[in-house]
DNA sequence: CTGAGCCCCTGGGCGC
DNA sequence: TGCGCCCAGGGGCTCA
């Protein structure tokens, strides 16, 4: 479900709601990726950040980490909600504080309590690379990232090292801004500074629609994003590319559903697989 | 260390 | 209507 815009817009919405509040209480339902909240209670939250697709909590000498995985839900209620997929709660103390509330239907988030910093439970929020909107995305590790290897451009953007917080929907949208066929391995120089900047423009556009609902996300209010209509080639098979009228096509790399414009995002010689 | 493949889990949609 | 198959914004583990 989430990626980096709509865990953003997560973050904005909750984050005014909780900051400075004292957990009174803490309970997570069973589940091999759900952490125990114990060391939860009792403890003030500071602030709430974001790591890529990750949202950091800080609790002083201890830091609660939530990854909504593929349909996880995180927003305020003024009571414990009525649902199956209820897995966790944190009650805040306070008149009118409420609680905040994790649903997760297919159980694929993650929760965990750990040291400030102390990440190396969570491999890939270990390894996570720059944020892509801020001064740390910098052009030349980036063009060094993405110049070539055997790995197709999609999969390398997908792995959050070279660039945080990308997902499905996202890469493909940045890839089809750059003329990009995302099977290609290996991009140019020129390519690349276009991707730099088209991974941007594509993520602060959905952020300011809160994000991408194409089914199951919702934000912090449990509302839908708004950025699905603008979506050039995501969910849109057989549709016509906005800048050509191509149709989209649909195939298939690194075991996830891909959306392309076929002559926008040409395989060339330059980016084909087995150019060396 | 890397990449490919498969796994985790639940539910919706579609074809037969 | 019912069943089976495939698909789905996530990450992680194992094996070559």
């Amino acid at each position: 479900m989430p990626e980096l815009p709509e865990v953003e817009t997560v973050r904005r919405d909750i984050a005014p709601q909780v900051t400075g509040r004292r957990i009174a209480r803490a309970e997570v339902g069973p589940g091999p990726r759900y952490g125990s909240l114990a060391d939860a209670a009792g403890r003030t939250i500071r602030q709430v950040d974001r790591r890529g697709k990750y949202l950091l909590f800080d609790l002083d000498d201890r830091e609660l980490i939530i990854n909504l995985g593929m349909s996880g839900r995180l927003f305020m209620a003024g009571s414990p909600p009525e649902d199956g997929h209820l897995r966790a709660v944190i009650q805040l103390d306070g008149p009118g504080a409420g609680y905040l509330v994790f649903v997760d239907m297919r159980k694929f988030g993650t929760l965990a309590i750990v040291r400030p910093g102390e990440y190396h439970a969570i491999p890939t929020l270990a390894a996570m690379g720059p944020e892509p909107l801020s001064d740390q995305f910098a052009f030349e590790p980036f063009c060094d990232a993405v110049a070539g290897g055997g790995t197709p451009i999609k999969a390398l953007l997908l792995s959050q090292k070279a660039v945080a917080g990308l997902g499905n929907i996202y890469v493909d949208e940045a890839l089809n801004r750059a003329g990009i066929h995302p099977a290609a391995r290996g991009v140019s120089r020129k390519r690349a500074l276009v991707l730099h900047q088209a991974i941007r423009d594509v993520l602060e556009e959905a952020i300011a629609n809160r994000g991408t609902t194409f089914s199951l996300y919702r934000d912090g209010y449990m509302r839908e994003g708004n950025h699905y209509a603008d979506l050039r080639v995501y969910d849109r098979a057989g549709k016509p590319c906005p800048a050509c009228r191509t149709p989209i096509e649909k195939t298939r790399v690194a075991q996830r559903g891909t959306y392309f414009c076929p002559n926008c995002q040409p395989i060339s010689r330059l980016t084909a697989a087995g150019r060396s």
